[in-house]
DNA sequence: GCATTACGCTACGACCCGTAGCGAAAGCAC
DNA sequence: GTGCTTTCGCTACGGGTCGTAGCGTAATGC
């Protein structure tokens, strides 16, 4: 986040509730302008604040889109469904369901462009949306080993580089899909792809 | 592509060899300044002509990007090396080569987060990228076929259907890699993709 | 009360956009 | 050659956004 005000401080305190108004506010325009059109003075009136008080705060129209994007991923959550497979088609479905999102959908991909050439931003997204999502694999993990359905302790190294490589392809062939494809990643196409993967995954690990 | 003079047509004809050099100084700029910072005006200076020119011939900064971008995807071939895992594992490096360079990387992911709300410019960019390089599935799996390695004639509505969830996960695993985790897709990594691909199209097929 | 910080407001130069208007150039038909 | 048509380079313009500076005011802690 951004408006953290030091503790031990003095003078006036920042509006708290002034992030959240100008984070909604940022979703808003993303929904009705898309990322190219948003502009920040829009933005700073949708939320009932000055200008001003936008910059004192974040540094431009990047990072405060990173920061209005990343709590929509806050919202996912690992379904017990009964089995890893159920599990994870649950949790790629509602990325899915994020995705269709119009605010998602226009600043997702947008800020992921500017964070080519900006190396700081990237690292924010992948604090703040991509490692802040690793969560979920971990826990499905934890919870397919207590079920006896993986291994309970494997190559800590190979662990992490199975980890992000499923990442990377649960987030971007959904990603792909969705955005460039343009074809909906509905509960058929999601059973598909994590059939496939997981497949792979299993066939591929010894 | 954009300038096309017709056929039958009176009149000064359109200097063709400035449209190479318009998409050439586009690619150039993106190189140098990123998307972001791309204007229309630098991207005439640098061609030589005249920002009118340039309006004449594109609408505007996107539609010129994805010319310019998919240009850069013609390079990509599919080479014979023995064996369909083979052959498509030296298709993804290529891809992968492609995506490090620094026009593609700030171009590509542009367009798409722009496209996200430009249904014209979705479709320009299915027409002139992705579907243009679907000719590399089918020929792998033409040759495939003539190899033995694959059923001479599937289904195919399903055939059609495993086309695009190859490419949705292999253009989104790459993609996501390379400029999200921002990690090098290298030969090592674009190996253990493919065989976690393969092994999962091949146990999930019947 | 005093120091300190946040806030709202206004104004500003700088930049880019996309277009209009003009004269000149380069083809084709005759 | 003479026209006709279209392209090209150039200049200029209004409109919009950017990011910042300056100022007076509000809200805290000491």
């Amino acid at each position: 986040m951004q408006s953290r005000t030091p503790a031990g401080r003095t003078g006036r305190p920042r509006n708290a509730a002034a992030d959240a108004a100008i984070l909604a506010a940022t979703r808003a325009a993303l929904v009705e302008l898309g990322w190219s059109k948003l502009t920040l003075g829009d933005v700073a009136l949708r939320a009932g604040v000055a200008k001003t008080t936008l910059y004192r705060r974040w540094a431009g129209k990047n990072e405060l889109v990173v920061d209005a994007v990343a709590e929509l991923f806050d919202e996912l959550t690992l379904p017990d469904r009964g089995s890893l497979a159920a599990d994870i088609e649950g949790v790629v479905l509602q990325f899915a369901t994020i995705l269709t999102r119009p605010e998602a959908r226009n600043g997702l991909m947008a800020v992921v462009a500017e964070a080519a050439r900006d190396d700081a931003l990237r690292e924010r997204i992948r604090a703040s949306i991509v490692d802040r999502q690793k969560r979920l694999v971990l826990a499905g993990r934890a919870r397919a080993q207590a079920r006896g359905e993986l291994p309970p302790a494997p190559d800590t190294g190979e662990a992490a580089r199975t980890v992000d490589l499923i990442f990377d392809m649960v987030a971007g062939a959904v990603v792909h899909r969705t955005l460039v494809s343009a074809e909906p990643a509905d509960e058929e196409w999601v059973h598909g792809f994590t059939r496939v993967l997981l497949s792979g995954l299993a066939a591929a690990g010894p």
